[in-house]
DNA sequence: ATACTCAACTTGACAGTGTAAAGATAATCG
DNA sequence: CGATTATCTTTACACTGTCAAGTTGAGTAT
């Protein structure tokens, strides 16, 4: 039939507001095609299969995730390093908890070695690296960049879990004493 | 037809053999059924359905893993808290990386909050709260163990999604001295 | 001992899944 | 203008989880 512009967009946002609203279980290809109004077969054509349509969602998620850290970081009025490292992590928290399906997803297909999908995965590392830069005094960088990202990354997946509502004060302040004896 | 003698367990057992071979992909209740040499419909009498298999799966694999990290600590002749910390937590971190279908599984079970599940699982916590304790001086216990918890975990979940060989010493000396930071 | 009950398991059917092959249509290019 | 090619649809197939109905076998009450 006609060819619609931008049918790969199309898809890949579908794919977006299923895992938003039903998780990673209901994102199926037929449903994704179905809600982009086309047909079950039309997706193969440009990712292949399931598969690839999954890692083309994933590499998205990953510049939605890199933006929503770059707005964190530059919509901060506030000067002082950790308050900005930590201004970041929690928006990296924050991501993990209002976009859970997609999260999970992300971070399943990082397995698939696909090259995009890698390098687009490593810019939302460098903005972490970017915020950690102020807090290596003559350590190794790496060391304290891994720490910092471990921690986060697991604070966010063990929140994953739980039901809890996003902000939780107790959980947010536990982490936020955490990051401090890191970076201390 | 004849009633198998424990056939939950034989049940279970197949879906962690399917976990390590295939990983969760391959994880259908048809292909457990089939391993375990009965019909497609004969879990279902067990555990209702296929969810309800997964928990039981998540559940038993949490206990494999408290008994990982138990024999971890138990096998340790050290006596120097800090490297008994860490030898736990290393036992945390290889566990996620060799059996990584299992382990995403159990974590992704968690979200169901199903009570057996969470109390299980609480059990391998109990065990990094009890190597945390001697470096808890004054300070938050709460906020040293989740500190310590999720830089484990992250490091672990970020860990898994590379296909590196398990043991690669750059990234388990750059894990140790992130520890040492925490901990400090 | 015999009939009953009931749990365990099988069989068969159904809607839904991903993929592959073949056909239709529209845009592009010679 | 005609041919070609990419895009999309249709159709078919094997596989998935779940449900309903049937079968079997062990235990129980009378």
């Amino acid at each position: 039939m006609a060819p619609r512009p931008d049918l790969p967009q199309l898809l890949i946002q579908a794919g977006m507001d299923i895992l938003d609203e039903d998780g990673t279980e209901g994102l199926t290809l037929r449903r994704i095609a179905a809600r982009a109004g086309v047909s079950h077969a039309a997706p193969a054509h440009h990712f292949g299969g399931l598969p690839g349509l999954k890692v083309a969602i994933a590499t998205c998620g990953f510049q939605s995730f890199l933006d929503h850290l770059n707005a964190a970081r530059d919509g901060m009025s506030d000067s002082d390093p950790f308050q900005r490292l930590l201004g970041v992590n929690l928006a990296y928290i924050q991501f993990a908890s209002s976009r859970r399906g997609l999260f999970r997803l992300m971070f399943d297909q990082l397995s698939t070695q696909d090259p995009e999908l890698g390098k687009t995965a490593l810019g939302s590392y460098f903005v972490l690296k970017q915020m950690c830069a102020p807090f290596v005094q003559g350590r190794p960088a790496a060391a304290l960049e891994t720490a910092v990202w471990g921690l986060t990354h697991g604070y966010a997946a063990l929140n994953m879990g739980q039901r809890r509502p996003p902000n939780s004060p107790l959980e947010l302040s536990s982490y936020e004493a955490a990051l401090r004896l890191l970076i201390g």
